[in-house]
RNA sequence: GUGGGUGUAGCUCAGUUGGUUAGAGCGUCUGGUUGUGGCCCAGAAGGUCGACGGUUCAAAUCCGUUCACUCACCCCA
């Protein structure tokens, strides 16, 4: 039996790698363009770092980590998001004493053990990026903004921003107890799962899509109206700066976020050409997570991109018009027609390269025909000739494959003026 | 973890009520007069029919098991 890759991971051949590299490029732009750096944590953390920040009761921590113990019995976990090794960072560098506000983005593989299904994978990946020490919401608006701007810059349409606030703590805590309240009567008509959610996530039986459980929650005092007024402030301001970026939303009274460090602004990007699974980003605000980490009482907000659905959109435009193309074009391709001259060819070969010339050489000994038409699939612009013929004449051929014109390069023993080639190459 | 769908050539897929040597298109390779690509034409290579077991004179086809892929639920990016 062959051996394939694991289950929910795959791999990402030509001509598809294109558009991950074309996403990814883009997105450093953009991140570059509003001021953020890039923070690289490492793949594997301490398992302790996710159920304490994500929450022990969370899908996420509960049956999705990729958790096992290393050679000394320490229990290690790939990331499953990239938030908590930010904040650990960080904290862990004291980098709230270098500057008030730290700007970060992060580009890189995330790991859920989950049954993998259309935009979602065991090993996947996310862009994004977190502001660390402000509380100020012009911060979820640029968040969100930045996001937006990307998706633009790609030339996607059709998103939906999807917004809410689930308030600060003091709010959460309040509405959580109201909710409680509200469902304890009715928990015997609701599912199973609005029964466990009950007790472990009582904000998350507002987003359950059984019918007799939405009946109920229709009736359920809403989220927005139960925020206290710092919250409430907060949230017109984002609200307010979206409205003069021209950013169009959707609140979304019923969005909650199965991650526990979320305060305030949450807000999910969707795209209809997905499945079932789609949002192509999401992120929100965590007042609270730094501080509870062992850092500083400050507040921060961050987004993130899952790359494989955006890839999944981008390859859905492509398939109509093609923006994005794939790129491995050759300048020029050397041909192969007798083997006494082939040194001297992988000579020229390398200093053409060393001049920026995308160049490559025919290894193999086939026919003039079928070393042509290497060089047709290869899409090399020229195709240089040289067999014993050109050589007793000092000559190279150089054709022209747009054309199929063909012209003597002088050589003397055998070399060409290498400027003058490059000059010429250029030229077309 | 639960449920549906699908596994035949590198890719996309045909394959009759079980019946000779399992096919097509695309792709690959080689030719179409001495050393010239694309277009066209000809030819060739390429398959343990996902795997294992069963029924049968005979299985890609029927049955069982298993694995993989895929979509959906849950949840998320």
């Amino acid at each position: 039996m062959t051996i394939t890759a694991l289950r929910g991971t795959y791999d990402i051949l030509p001509p598809q790698s294109y558009i991950w590299e074309k996403a990814e490029s883009q997105a450093r732009k953009m991140f570059a363009l509003y001021g953020y750096s890039e923070l690289r944590t490492p793949i594997i953390e301490q398992t302790q770092l996710f159920s304490r920040s994500i929450g022990e009761n969370t899908d996420i921590v509960s049956k999705e980590m990729y958790t096992f113990a290393d050679r000394k019995g320490r229990s290690i976990t790939m990331r499953p998001e990239a938030t908590a090794p930010v904040v650990r960072a960080y904290i862990e560098h004291k980098l709230y004493k270098d500057q008030s506000l730290c700007k970060f983005y992060y580009i890189g593989p995330m790991f859920r053990y989950e049954r993998p299904q259309a935009g979602r994978n065991r090993q996947f990946y996310q862009l994004g990026t977190e502001i660390l020490g402000t509380e100020h919401p012009y911060h979820d608006a640029e968040s969100i903004s930045l996001a937006v701007s990307y998706f633009k810059s790609l030339g996607i349409d059709n998103i939906v921003v999807k917004i809410n606030s689930v308030g600060d703590a003091e709010s959460k805590q309040k509405y959580n107890s109201i909710l409680k309240n509200f469902f304890a009567g009715s928990l015997d008509t609701m599912c199973p799962d609005c029964n466990t959610r009950f007790e472990k996530n009582t904000l998350r039986m507002l987003d359950c899509k059984v019918p007799a459980c939405k009946e109920i929650i229709k009736n359920a005092p809403p989220l927005n109206e139960n925020l206290n007024d710092a919250s409430k402030t907060h949230f017109e301001s984002v609200l307010a700066l979206l409205d003069k970026m021209k950013i169009a939303y959707e609140i979304e009274p019923r969005l909650v976020r199965g991650l526990d460090y979320y305060t305030n602004t949450i807000f999910e990007i969707t795209h209809s050409h997905l499945g079932s699974q789609d949002a192509l980003g999401g992120g929100g605000r965590y007042n609270n997570l730094i501080a509870e980490m062992g850092g500083p009482q400050t507040g921060a907000v961050g987004f993130a991109v899952g790359i494989d659905r955006l890839v999944i959109v981008l390859e859905k435009m492509t398939a109509n018009n093609s923006t994005i193309t794939a790129g491995s074009d050759l300048d020029l391709y050397i041909l192969n027609l007798d083997n006494a001259l082939f040194t001297d060819h992988a000579e020229l070969l390398h200093s053409l390269r060393q001049h920026d010339i995308r160049a490559d050489i025919c290894t193999e000994q086939k026919s003039f025909k079928a070393q042509m038409r290497s060089a047709n699939k290869a899409n090399a612009r020229f195709v240089l000739i040289q067999g014993q013929n050109e050589r007793d004449n000092n000559i190279f051929k150089l054709k022209d494959m747009i054309n199929g014109t063909e012209e003597d390069i002088k050589t003397i023993n055998n070399n060409v003026d290498i400027d003058k080639l490059v000059e010429r190459i250029r030229q077309s």
